[in-house]
RNA sequence: GCGGUUGUAGCUCAGUUGGUUAGAGUGCCGGCCUGUCACGCCGGAGGUCGCGGGUUCGAGCCCCGUCAACCGCGCCA
């Protein structure tokens, strides 16, 4: 028989009663009974309770092992009592009278326990990442990331891509986040650097004509942390193709993409990849406030400005005369009661607004003769339509108004700026927005970039709290024409707002007028308000690239320092190309119902980018120091 | 660098207006128990209430400072 294992704790049937077997795993739970002592033994697979009484050689031995214990044993396979199956476990049918035991690793008392689903400090579980792992659902979100990592690969190949790996120690990039450098011994004073990702590479492996290519790739990026982003290292499906448009490279990735979704979804909808909209940048800020927005929220944000100007609503009116300003509504359908209304007021507050104005429609109320008079005319009519909206349960909604119509009569609007702006000016919103009765409408007003975002996140807690988000679905949109250029709010310098490699739109002739105008073949897909894939084509041309960097004040001589090894590629004969990065761990928090990227990692940092358990980072030995040629300069 | 939230037993949490010896569940240890599968019953250990200062006759609770964790802002081509 095997040293460790005849079957796997998830294996053993009613087929194999009255086999001796040998099984390896760890307790997880012990009910000791006095007589009957059971244990189950767990790995990998699965669970098989075993158990030992007094007859068995080794019952003393048994009683004396604790949690996380790690054990085999020996022992005969017997059949349940019928009224004794576990349906719960694969194993239920079964259970193994332990004959011998052997302790092949004890564990002292333990920080968190392994059973159930006990929530720990992320600080304990981080520090006994071991043992967390050790828990089922740590279990399930790891294996998930590694079939969802080998079906990309394979659904990669089926399509002619291969996987190319590219070299880890490179050179610094100073474009983008900041480096992790790595200093050379054999070059006292000059640093390598750890790759933000292979973005060079793979457009030089075009240039050398390898046609396709993709690779999960780590991403190494000394960026402060979010939910959604690790802190140091990520893993990214990578890939880059020749002789293609934009379209060409959705019409690529999107079925990968949306094909794993619905191998790993758990049978949650899945939009199909032909039907995701492609919204452009500017939509998407002005529709949603960001650019990766939840299209599970069918909330969209409208303009509303010509509604409040020179109304009454001496806020807003005065706002609009400065130049460049807007008034945007939030339409929150179902939200028309004045205690949500404060509540997202509050929470606009809570995000550094002054608040939120907001306006909800009800019912007018009926004449006071007709108010709880079940006999009046009116109030039957008020009931008729209340039992069509409702059904019988319309007791829940007021009975105290009259019934709605398209036009809006025999509806009131309330809140304190459908009060200043009067009431038609009140219904032409109304009708803007399409709202009616039990809905509200948010407004927020200025220069659209100093309260897009804080909308954005308004129209997500809205949509939340009035339950209009579909929980079981994924939502897919490709985010379109980025624009190439944003300048600096303070000191008005144009600078590149995304990829300084991506081809204008338009090509030279675009970059000769403002450059806050060219927009890129620049593109994202969003999936639930995550931005999961981001990509371009590239600028293959030279002088095109010249003056791109040119128009963000980057000099010939400064480009050729900088990215010389890919600007001289480009001299020899370079293929149009174009391709994408999608984010491995958090499309796998993702098809885990996650929200945390730390539980689909193993090993992750925590918030401040350390690893309690590893102890990094950590102080180099002075002879370490010194082969680098470096000294550290002490912080007060 | 900034803001928010949270710090009470190994863990999850309760703790009233500031008032007796700070509690529960769970885990741990011991005892009992031959059919449990979140076993049950009895007992026990376990606390610098994050830390420091202040107000008060009296502080887990109020005030100031500080530290830590998480979430967010900045940052993230």
């Amino acid at each position: 028989m095997h040293a460790y294992r005849s079957h796997t704790c998830a294996e053993l049937t009613a087929v194999n009663v009255g086999q001796t077997v040998r099984l390896s795993g760890w307790v997880h739970r012990i009910r000791d009974h006095g007589g009957v002592l059971f244990i189950d033994l767990r790995d990998h697979y699965g669970v098989t309770q075993v158990l030992c009484d007094p007859d068995s050689p080794v019952f003393s031995e048994v009683e004396k092992v604790r949690s996380e214990w790690c054990i085999r044993i020996d022992g005969e396979v017997k059949a349940r009592d019928e009224s004794l199956v576990n349906p719960k476990i694969t194993t239920g049918e079964i259970e193994v009278f332990i004959r011998d035991m052997e302790v092949l690793g004890a564990a002292k008392e333990l920080p968190l326990i392994v059973f159930g689903d006990q929530e720990y400090p992320e600080e304990t579980r981080l520090r006994y990442r071991y043992l967390d792992l050790r828990r089922e659902v740590m279990q399930q979100n790891m294996t998930l990331r590694s079939d969802v990592v080998a079906s990309m690969r394979k659904r990669m190949w089926d399509k002619g891509f291969r996987e190319y790996q590219t070299p880890i120690i490179t050179a610094s990039s100073p474009e983008g986040a900041r480096d992790f450098l790595v200093p050379s011994r054999l070059h006292p004073g000059k640093f390598y650097a750890l790759p933000q990702a292979p973005q060079q590479f793979k457009q030089l492996l075009m240039v050398s004509g390898f046609d396709k290519y993709f690779q999960i790739a780590p991403c190494f990026r000394d960026e402060d942390p979010r939910a959604d982003r690790s802190p140091t290292d990520f893993y990214q499906l990578d890939m880059e193709m020749s002789f293609v448009t934009q379209q060409d490279v959705f019409d690529t990735i999107a079925p990968v993409i949306g094909g794993v979704f619905e191998e790993f979804g758990g049978g949650r909808k899945v939009d199909a990849p032909a039907e995701w909209p492609q919204i452009t940048y500017a939509d998407a800020a002005l529709k949603y406030g960001t650019d990766k927005p939840d299209l599970r929220n069918p909330i969209e944000m409208q303009v509303v400005s010509e509604h409040f100007r020179g109304s009454g609503f001496a806020i807003f009116a005065k706002l609009l005369e400065q130049e460049g300003t807007e008034i945007r509504a939030i339409p929150a359908p179902k939200g028309g009661s004045r205690k949500f209304c404060d509540r997202m007021n509050a929470f606009a507050q809570k995000e550094g607004l002054p608040g939120m104005g907001y306006i909800f429609w009800r019912r007018t109320e009926l004449p006071s003769e007709a108010k709880n008079n079940p006999e009046h005319p009116l109030f039957q009519a008020r009931e008729q339509e209340l039992v069509a909206e409702y059904g019988s349960g319309y007791k829940r909604y007021s009975v105290e108004g009259m019934p709605s119509q398209e036009d809006g009569s025999h509806m009131e609007a309330a809140g304190p700026l459908a009060k200043n702006i009067g009431p038609e000016r009140t219904e032409a919103i109304r009708q803007q927005l399409g709202l009616g009765v039990g809905d509200a409408a948010f407004f927020l007003g200025g220069k659209p970039k100093s309260f897009e975002a804080v909308a954005g996140r308004a129209r997500t807690v809205i949509g939340d709290e009035l339950g209009l988000t579909d929980t079981e679905r994924f939502a897919f949109a490709w985010i379109v024409d980025f624009p190439m250029y944003e300048a600096d709010e303070e000191t008005g310098a144009v600078d590149f707002s995304h990829n300084p490699f991506s081809m204008p739109q338009g090509g030279l002739d675009a970059l000769s007028g403002d450059p806050l105008e060219v927009l890129g073949y620049q593109y994202d897909l969003a999936c639930n308000g995550y931005e999961i894939i981001s990509g371009a084509i590239r600028n293959h041309k030279p002088e095109i690239m010249f003056k791109a960097f040119d128009l963000a004040g980057y000099g010939e001589d400064e480009v050729r320092k900088r990215f010389g090894g890919m600007v001289n590629a480009f001299q020899y004969g370079a293929p149009p190309h174009g391709g994408c990065a999608a984010g491995v761990d958090r499309i796998v928090m993702l098809l885990a119902d996650e929200d945390n990227l730390r539980d689909v990692m193993l090993f992750p940092m925590n918030q401040r980018a350390e690893d309690l358990m590893m102890g990094a980072p950590s102080e180099p030995g002075s002879d370490q120091l010194m082969e680098l040629s470096l000294r550290v300069i002490p912080q007060e």
